[in-house]
DNA sequence: ACATAGATTGGCAGCGCTGCCAACGAAAAA
DNA sequence: TTTTTCGTTGGCAGCGCTGCCAATCTATGT
């Protein structure tokens, strides 16, 4: 209520109440010259703009929001921070909810559909006007609560399944057929694949389900595969392409789970002078920026991660039908291959 | 109220007083259950907890949160998504504050002042428990916001001047000062720079200022400067070098100003057949993985970004004396230089 | 001057939940 | 048995704000 103490001190919080009452009118009329909603004179917006001014005061959307009816929250859940796919993502939606006037509220799963489950349960809890998830793939639970929270509800970063709501993305499994294809055509017979922990790693376990089944489909096989247990980086790509080379010296492409891992891969020949693509072909996914800007930009397949954030966060302010959006992935033909 | 119609759709939502009356409790009674708070019997905790789940309660933190004191919310307002170092910033908050109970509000500003005072302003109307901002650097009204909130306020990533409250990060100015040192004490003296926009980061600005000042206590100065007008990239760093290396040939080392820069740097060596670091030295900053795991690892400085993320999310949770941490940095003398 | 329509304005009931306090038993102490 | 104690429990007043509605003015029209 009072603003000071008697020496000055601000205690509690200045009120919406406070700022009505100063300015000398009624707390709705104060309310709608500070939401610029409904009308009001000249006058009264001068001094309700004064007495908020000079008494600092900051509304409280917790209490706007529960007097009204939704919030302006968007919470957003993504596996990681670490792989550049869920920043870009969220870049793009950031952008777009901040531009529509909302809030993004984001949490990090890990990888994992139970931490994923209890973070959704918690963010629900917000009552957000909506919600973006990483990928299709959820656990029972989560997805009945999704569907009872009557939200619109966006499911980014895969196109491979059906979806609550809203899905945005592109295909992992085409992704992975398509870069299969594309080194066939281009004469490699021996691939083999370096890859990360596919357990948790779902859209890259689908990627290289499409790579395989396009390689069977062709009459070939993947000749060798090293999987290393940790998440995707440039230094796993390295030491990994390291190890499969040391079993299967004779393979002549190489398919990365990720741009990271590739990138990793190219080093690893740069270092011991294995000539790319003469000896070794290397092909990725992603189309990162350091992939994109090496001696020899890498061959691989680029996305619209920001473009999905964007899109998906569009959808998600927006009224409509149930919705599923392809967008697409391009096969960059580098100097890798 | 009523959570269903007669045809079985849910309506409204299920409040707390709808699961302490199917429970046939009061609500406060059903409240402290599923709260786990103050003291109930085995028998009422069964009946409410099966009320709430057979009807699919999910509690309102907006209420609760307007009826109780603090929220659990955590205000983090980074410049930018693109550049790892939020990122990673982001994840070392993120992993303390949710084992806190907390959840983060992220808002992005762009590198821009006036946007940070806009989304300050905004995140504070959540009334958050605390706010974790990077840089010490902000408009006038944006400290006095944060000062008149009465809450933790973090603020990360520098130590080169005098924060509101808690201040975690290392010394800019320092970090450029040692690079100087290190490529001057290597016997380099024909020396250029790199950099990206200095007028939004201010940061790198601190960087280079240091680097300078090192440079002329040292007797010497920047030989040579390009400054690439957009944000730094691999691409930018590259064709940065280019054009430095078209006006000043001579050169025998370049200092970037992160290592995105110099990793476009390094590649414009590799592919114009350059050597380094006996041509031409680089030394970056950020200890990125792509600089560790080049082919010759990158000569730079490695920060603790996710360690900065961690111990401002402590701090903020924390009560205590205003306080400042200066994590340091490490000097890596890699292969470039 | 008298209506009539439209612009302004204030009062007040909640939004869903928590905190406080009084009430109620039942077990423990006298 | 009576009293004290303590674990349980329900009622109810807000938290700060918005939405609704009735009340008050003001400017026009007749």
């Amino acid at each position: 209520m009072a603003d000071e103490l008697a020496d000055g001190t601000p205690t509690g919080t200045t009120t919406l109440t406070d700022v009505a009452r100063a300015a000398g009118v009624g707390e709705s009329t104060a309310s709608r010259v500070l939401r610029g909603h409904g009308s009001f004179s000249a006058k009264t917006r001068e001094s309700v703009l004064n007495a908020a001014r000079s008494l600092g005061y900051v509304p409280n959307r917790i209490a706007g929001t529960l007097a009204s009816t939704g919030s302006k929250l968007v919470g957003i859940v993504i596996p990681s921070l670490s792989n550049i796919v869920f920043p870009d993502m969220l870049r793009g939606a950031n952008t777009v909810l901040v531009g529509a006037g909302f809030q993004p509220v984001v949490a990090v799963t890990d990888y994992e559909q139970g931490r994923e489950e209890t973070l959704i349960e918690s963010l629900l809890s917000w009552r957000p006007a909506g919600m973006m998830v990483a990928g299709l793939e959820h656990t029972e639970r989560t997805v009945a609560m999704l569907r009872h929270a009557r939200i619109r509800v966006a499911e980014l970063l895969d196109s491979d399944g059906d979806g609550i709501d809203i899905v945005v993305g592109y295909s992992n499994r085409g992704a992975g057929g398509a870069s299969a294809r594309h080194l066939v055509s281009r004469g490699y017979r021996r691939i083999g694949y370096v890859g990360h922990d596919l357990s948790r790693d779902l859209r890259a376990a689908k990627r290289f389900a499409g790579f395989r089944s396009a390689l069977v489909e062709a009459g070939l096989e993947v000749a060798a595969k090293e999987i290393i247990p940790s998440s995707s980086s440039i230094e796993a790509g390295r030491e990994g392409l390291g190890r499969l080379l040391g079993r299967a010296p004779d393979l002549d492409a190489v398919y990365f789970s990720n741009d990271d891992m590739a990138i990793g891969g190219y080093f690893h020949c740069l270092a011991r002078g294995i000539a790319i693509p003469g000896r070794l072909a290397i092909f990725g996914y992603n189309g990162l920026d350091v992939a994109r800007a090496a001696p020899q930009p890498l061959s691989t397949i680029r996305t619209p991660r920001v473009a999905v954030g964007e899109t998906g966060a569009r959808l998600v302010c927006s009224d409509g039908p149930p919705t599923k959006i392809d967008l697409g992935f391009e096969l960059i033909e580098g100097a890798t291959t």
